[in-house]
DNA sequence: CTAGGGTTAG
């Protein structure tokens, strides 16, 4: 009887935990005839069968027990050990196998070992240890002719490194590429959001004649997705109906993806009811698809895939729980969040940031915390939901004590976080911690402001009246200013009387964008700010000649299990004044608190009513 | 008996 055999019978004996055990077992099977002397050589043999069998059943801790048992431990069974904790995503535990075997093992390190031990690396996104196995890989002599070596090596470079460019030396450096060196360095661009590099890549790849098989395809069909190219989308589309590999399932959901996150949701569609063989993955794509578009759809989606028989996982619950922020349905939300908890699927990462958004964006900032504060590890999205979820209640102090509390943990902030932070200063007009942010974000952490952060500096400097400094930052860009950068530049000036730099704001706004509508209805009000009526009313005929309405500003809120819709000076009907009552309570409370709405310089809309 | 590239989120 085979070892396979013997391993894939449940009937015949289960699996023994521990070494002495197995040695016993081993002894009794019928491939071992009793008075021949024992066989070391095979017996590690079937322990390390019985490693990976343990690994593809996730059980851990059963084959470090078994491994600890074994008396001669080889190469292959070191190796089994690396990638068996990879491979369920113990990557620490991989790492410090591959010390372990380094220091006190009797093999060095093969090959195979190399690059498991690469694959931890890159799933403990430590580069740091990446390095050591490169340099352990350079004194073994693997660096050539050992293609998975260069590969792994790559593809740890490609998710680790701060660049690009530790892959790329990899890469150039290997004398015979094969489909997965190209593959890995496209979707290494494409994971750094380097979409028309990786899709450059793919022609140069195209060009030097490697044949195109389905993995390469759906990596370069991501590529397309990634910068929203339908174009290319398409052409590949074409190439893979001409290749037959329409059958290619993995293929097939990467050309939806696409679909999906170019827009082209009909054609989305039509490829979704062309496949026959759906899968979850297939499933979960068209949800995230609708649900990045903002609609209700992911819940019908939903429950026509639960009825097809279909269970959900971390993925589609992400989508739906997106799918609640987005229309701000906390009942909706908080049923969805039941089916999670109940599955047990309450303690996944990606899950909870996702739950922090809803709560936040549905206006339950405490069960945001209460997510937040009860999460085991936390990664930067989830501060980040945390900070913007405070950052919109007007908890700016908040946001800036989690920011800090955050670097202590040893999370290194980006661009986005860096986004969070400053705009919460902005709105709590704490200026001068919101500067002393983006100095550290330039000068600590090297990173360049994009338009987004200049136009939030700007608002920083601007809403407290700095708007000469606000109007300086601008001049001294290192790139044209965007119609973003001069709107927050505009808000500040009407806000402050600022009437000449306002005009000046608005006009490079327009120059940019003609077609954005608030600026017009901005500068028009400074003009009537001024007492400059006829200037007021030439702008509002410029943009009624041009077609352009304001959009008016939709609300709605959720009273007992009913969502009502309205927009400013809008009534609802009669029936809904329940929700007109509770519309009323912040008024109220505003009113008490002092405030007294502007009215002297407003133009109001006649066309809609705001 | 050990190694490769495909769906989440701010």
């Amino acid at each position: 009887m085979s070892t396979k055999r013997l391993l894939s019978t449940n009937h015949f004996h289960p699996f023994p935990p521990m070494m002495k055990n197995y040695l016993q077992w081993a002894q009794n099977t019928p491939t071992h005839k009793s008075g021949t002397p024992f066989d070391t050589k095979g017996a590690s043999i079937l322990a390390t069968d019985l490693l990976k069998s343990y690994f593809e059943r996730g059980l851990t801790s059963e084959a470090r027990n078994l491994f600890d048992e074994m008396p001669e431990r080889d190469v292959v069974a070191w190796t089994t050990m690396i990638s068996g904790y990879t491979h369920c995503y113990e990557y620490t535990q991989a790492w410090s196998v591959f010390v372990d075997m380094v220091k006190n093992g009797n093999d060095p390190p093969n090959a195979f070992t190399i690059s498991s031990a690469l694959k931890a690396c890159k799933g403990m996104e430590r580069v740091f240890c990446g390095r050591l196995v490169h340099g352990v890989a350079i004194k073994r002599r693997f660096m050539k002719g050992f293609i998975y070596v260069d590969n792994a090596l790559m593809d740890m470079y490609a998710s680790c490194a701060v660049g690009m460019r530790d892959a790329c030396v990899v890469f150039h450096d290997i004398k015979e590429k094969n489909v997965v060196s190209w593959t890995t360095l496209i979707a290494g661009y494409t994971h750094r959001g380097n979409g028309n590099r990786a899709l450059r890549i793919f022609r140069e790849m195209l060009l030097d004649g490697v044949a195109l098989n389905p993995h390469s395809i759906s990596i370069a069909v991501r590529a397309c997705a990634s910068i929203g190219s339908q174009n290319f989308g398409r052409q590949i589309h074409t190439a893979v109906i001409k290749h037959g590999f329409e059958s290619d399932l993995p293929v097939t959901n990467s050309i939806l993806d696409m679909y999906c996150r170019c827009g082209c949701l009909s054609e989305a569609n039509k490829c979704f009811n062309g496949i026959t063989e759906k899968d979850l993955i297939t499933w979960n794509t068209l949800i995230a698809g609708y649900e990045r578009s903002d609609s209700i759809e992911p819940l019908f989606i939903f429950s026509q895939m639960e009825s097809e028989g279909f269970t959900p996982n971390c993925f589609t619950f992400t989508s739906l729980i997106a799918t609640c922020a987005n229309l701000a349905a906390l009942c909706c939300g908080q049923q969805v969040h039941g089916g999670i908890f109940r599955r047990g699927l309450d303690r996944n990462l990606e899950l909870a940031n996702a739950l922090i958004d809803m709560y936040a964006k549905c206006g339950n900032i405490f069960d945001s915390h209460k997510i937040f504060s009860e999460m085991s590890c936390r990664n930067l999205v989830s501060w980040t939901s945390m900070m913007i979820g405070y950052g919109a209640h007007g908890y700016g102090k908040k946001v800036v004590e989690l920011f800090d509390e955050m670097v202590r943990s040893g999370i290194r902030p980006d661009q986005v976080v860096f986004m969070a932070v400053l705009s919460a200063c902005s709105h709590a007009g704490l200026v001068d911690q919101g500067l002393r942010y983006i100095n550290c974000m330039i000068n600590d952490y090297h990173i360049k402001p994009n338009q987004e952060i200049y136009g939030c500096v700007v608002d920083l400097l601007g809403r407290p009246g700095r708007v000469e400094e606000a109007y300086h930052l601008i001049r001294s860009m290192p790139f044209m200013a965007d119609e973003s950068v001069w709107g927050a530049l505009l808000g500040a000036c009407k806000a402050h009387n600022f009437s000449k730099l306002g005009k000046l704001a608005a006009k490079k706004a327009l120059a940019l964008r003609p077609n954005m509508v608030e600026n017009y209805v901005m500068l028009s009000n400074i003009y009537a700010a001024e007492g400059k009526w006829g200037e007021a009313a030439r702008m509002r005929n410029l943009m009624k000649r041009a077609g352009y309405r304001k959009e008016a500003g939709r609300s709605w809120i959720e009273v007992r299990n009913q969502v009502y819709s309205f927009i400013a000076g809008n009534k609802m009907g009669s029936h809904k004044e329940s929700a007109c009552e509770v519309l009323e309570l912040p008024v109220q409370h505003m009113k008490e608190a002092g405030y007294v709405p502007e009215v002297h310089c407003l133009i109001h809309d006649h066309e809609d009513g705001t």
